[in-house]
DNA sequence: CTGAAAGCGCTTACAG
DNA sequence: CTGAAAGCGCTTACAG
């Protein structure tokens, strides 16, 4: 009952190993009634082959590191979700490693990555550096892994595929939207920290407001709702401001907040936008207008197109830009609610 | 460069193969210059044992399953970092396994994680059917792979270890923090779906009612934001409601927003509290009061519990409840910010 | 303390 | 279409 291995089915459907090791997987070279025989012996002795023998004699794992930072990011949660609902259709299954940015660690989880012979590795970590990206192509040269960035931005290198959306295009209409609305001192909030995903909605948020003839002000706080909070009430005494674009749902959140104790009205006074269209969209009073990025989608293709590197396909379009949307909710003017 | 095996190491080093593993494995048992002859082949080198050869060879894997539904619920997704940081420290990897409950492949991916040889399973699904219950338990006798059950209530049994706060308590706790403020028409929001930790809030509001001679009122509800909106409208019209303790913080919100909507005033008309802490909380106008759930730790220890499981180390406690607190915020009246 | 050798459970040319 | 056999890269008694 325990553990069936290939000698017990072999013996119990009177074949060699080999031809249960192709009924399993290449049963076309196996004739159709050797093959069913041996197909109902596995069912019946409940026989699952051993991952690690299959592993070290094929030399593959059908396994794929997924190498995120922080779990609890609201995205990459969800990114998970469409890697592993693609990863579960071609039988993939999942080693995930949490790295920590503080740590120097990348390099030893990057080599273990290595040890464990996965087939192929998707990097979701938004912010990487040259030291990072250097490793990967050495991963994906040296042991020829394939690799995706998934939600990962590197400009001006295309030697490892990547997908995601256009967040200087998406920066960019948010913006124009705020303007085509008549806000005149429009701020972007951004993060202290760089990212470059948040880079690239500066960018276009530069390019909006330098078409349109206005003062670009960009205000960087962090991620963290105390802090916040105090920086933004220092921010209105001196500060003129009638719009603003958040890069992420829940800064947004958090400046209309303190908006509203100030008694400004939103969205009268201020038009406030986020990114993402997260819950905390729809759970902030007034609804958060914002941009919405198909977060499930950039994890789903990311691991599809993984897949096709990983089986030698060749991959056309090497960084891949996903549709986005702006949902107009209450906290704009313009507000389709 | 490629891929150095333990031949390499073996033939750089003057020693066996044998030796290079022990000098690996078993340090002590190799003499001290040696070893370090050895250790420094391997850095040079760069060596990493093949984890598949490893695997196979000594029935271990230094892995452990992870087996979630849907990735992208908070408290999931926290629960997973306090995972990885303590399997980080006793040098397992992560085999992640995202589970549809809609689906019946539970039953397959569990076989699937028997292939894997994994050394342990963390079980994090709230929902535990009898059926998913007899399926853990086969695993862990027949295949003496040992499980933890994370945040996963399964009343009146302890053959399979877990890890969580008592609901049931907290439930009250909130409960009776509301009847001492003088509500009197408290309702419980629950899920319409039987969750087993919701279940057990409800005990506990059940209970604190019941003791204050009070009528319980449990509302169901969905998760779904949209459909919520509706359902607390109709209940405002039909109902008398000072006080709501909701099952989850963005349910809680949820709430709060109709009520204002409907000119309602938070705390003065109704008391609202929630569950798990989460950023919303903090996001919310008024902030909410909600009980803190030690999600992280949740994680962490069960990761804990787990090494020591595979580690044949007996575990004293074999359901470990952890603490718990209530974090009193404006949005009722007794709070503490 | 160290080495030779068997064995872990598969896959895959190579013959037939 | 099928089988015998080598080999994947380790670990671990067993000797010495």
């Amino acid at each position: 009952m325990s553990k069936a291995t290939i000698y017990d089915v072999a013996g119990a459907a009177r074949v060699s190993l080999a031809t249960v090791s192709r009924a399993i997987n290449n049963p076309e070279k196996v004739k159709p009634e050797t093959r069913e025989r041996v197909l109902r012996v596995i069912e019946e002795l409940g026989y699952k082959p051993n991952a690690f023998a299959k592993g070290l004699a094929s030399r593959k794992s059908t396994t794929v590191a997924v190498v995120v930072p922080d779990m609890s990011r609201a995205s990459i949660a969800e990114m998970m979700n469409g890697i592993a609902d693609i990863a579960r259709v071609y039988k993939y299954s999942i080693l995930l490693y949490i790295v920590d940015n503080e740590d120097n660690t990348e390099e030893d989880i990057l080599k273990e990555i290595v040890a464990a012979q996965v087939d192929g590795l998707l990097y979701l970590n938004d912010e990487i550096t040259d030291k990072q990206h250097d490793l990967l192509r050495t991963i994906n040269n040296e042991y020829q892994i394939p690799i995706v960035l998934t939600n990962t931005l590197y400009p001006d290198a295309d030697d490892i595929p990547s997908v995601s959306i256009d967040y200087e295009v998406a920066g960019y209409e948010m913006t124009k939207a705020l303007i085509n609305e008549g806000r005149q001192h429009i701020f972007m909030v951004s993060t202290v920290r760089k990212y470059m995903v948040n880079d690239q909605k500066e960018q276009g948020y530069l390019r909006a407001m330098k078409e349109a003839n206005l003062e670009a002000k960009i205000m960087r706080t962090s991620g963290r709702i105390s802090i916040n909070t105090e920086h933004f009430n220092e921010y209105f005494k001196n500060h003129k401001v009638d719009g603003v674009v958040a890069v992420r749902d829940s800064i947004a959140v958090s400046f209309i907040n303190v908006a509203r104790a100030n008694h400004v009205k939103i969205p009268e006074d201020i038009s406030v936008a986020g990114f993402q269209n997260t819950k905390y969209a729809s759970l902030s009073r007034p609804n958060l207008t914002c941009v919405d990025v198909p977060i499930y989608d950039i994890g789903a293709v990311s691991m599809r197109v993984l897949t096709k590197l990983m089986n030698q396909e060749t991959v056309e379009d090497r960084t891949v830009k996903l549709d986005h949307d702006i949902i107009y909710r209450a906290s704009t003017l313009k507000n389709e609610e």
